[in-house]
DNA sequence: GTCTATACATTGATAGAC
DNA sequence: GTCTATCAATGTATAGAC
């Protein structure tokens, strides 16, 4: 890798970091810098647009990294509830020691970023809707797998989907992982048929 | 009501729709005056200790309006589902127009102001969460009132919150209200026995 | 590619007159 | 109770040297 990606990609991680724990507004261009221990003259060479680009990016890069451990979780094992359990437990254990948070950033989600911005910024909720629509799309295959119809399935997606943004705002909340514990208890009746 | 409170009430009911909108960070003192059309130098002197007592008593009012708007949709109709179809159902219309929603904010989430203070402002995210276990014990017991056990109704009742804050998340990131009227179709399931 | 210096706006906050 | 003036700090962004 160049030595220009190198700082590029120091930049961008801790970019994607800062923003989706303290959100894009609370978090300064300085931070960043200094988070990633990037040359501090570089920011506006690898991103021209600024601030905007560089969320723009982390939002992308974040997505990314969470549809591939969507899709890991749910191909472990073949019962969707089973494997929805196992999902969502994972994500709790995130919350387990809350002071660690910060070193545990790859699967929170994009739900502070997106409710941020959702009226303030378009450009940046556009980015967020389409990350959370290729979240809705792994779900959906994965439940029409197991015999449910086209509409079921959209119900139960997007069900799962604001059931994990909700829950992770309540533990975050709460310091706690017990809310997503106890959403666990429910998933099984979700898949009724 | 004195000249006094008239002033603080402006600038308050301004604060408890702005940063619920658009969060703590994003909305500056200045704002604030401006939507309130408050005299501009009597901030500090309704608020000595500045944005953040203006932030905590912002989601205390805003906490109180909607235990409030809670009760009176679950005290409507007994059936728990019934009922909690139609408290959903009243909150999915505020996005069925995503413009007028600054109007509009009596019933939005403090997901937002939660998340993005949870790591960052103590005092705020305390606020945040006693305002969360008033909205859980509320759920809860209307649902131990129609014959669920204590630890049925914990889950349900959390489930329930994330529901509504995911959900809510959706809807402003999506700009529809779709995602809560799917949610609304999940219902029943929680309440099985 | 990176640095420094700087411009410029805006933030939250304070002091003191009225 | 309200105003104005002002503060220090921080925010993003740009220009130009190296």
């Amino acid at each position: 890798m160049s030595s220009k990606n190198q700082s590029r990609e120091k930049i961008l991680e801790a970019a994607t970091q800062l923003f989706h724990l303290q959100g894009y507004h609370a978090t300064g261009l300085s931070q960043i810098l200094k988070v990633s221990g990037a040359p501090k003259g570089s920011l506006y060479y690898h991103f021209p647009e600024g601030k905007e680009q560089l969320a723009l990016e982390a939002i992308e890069r974040f997505g990314s990294i969470v549809s591939a451990e969507i899709r890991k979780h749910l191909n472990e094992v073949d019962d969707p509830i089973e494997a929805y359990e196992k999902h969502i437990l994972h994500i709790s254990r995130k919350f387990e020691d809350v002071s660690t948070l910060p070193n545990n950033s790859e699967t929170l989600p994009i739900g502070l970023l997106a409710a941020e911005t959702a009226l303030v910024n378009e450009n940046l909720r556009i980015k967020c809707e389409g990350v959370f629509n290729d979240w809705d799309s792994i779900h959906k295959e994965k439940i029409m797998a197991s015999g449910f119809s086209d509409e079921q399935a959209q119900s139960i997606s997007i069900t799962i989907n604001a059931l994990i943004e909700g829950g992770i705002t309540l533990c975050l909340t709460t310091k706690s992982n017990k809310p997503l514990l106890e959403i666990i208890k429910m998933i099984p009746l979700l898949f009724t048929k």
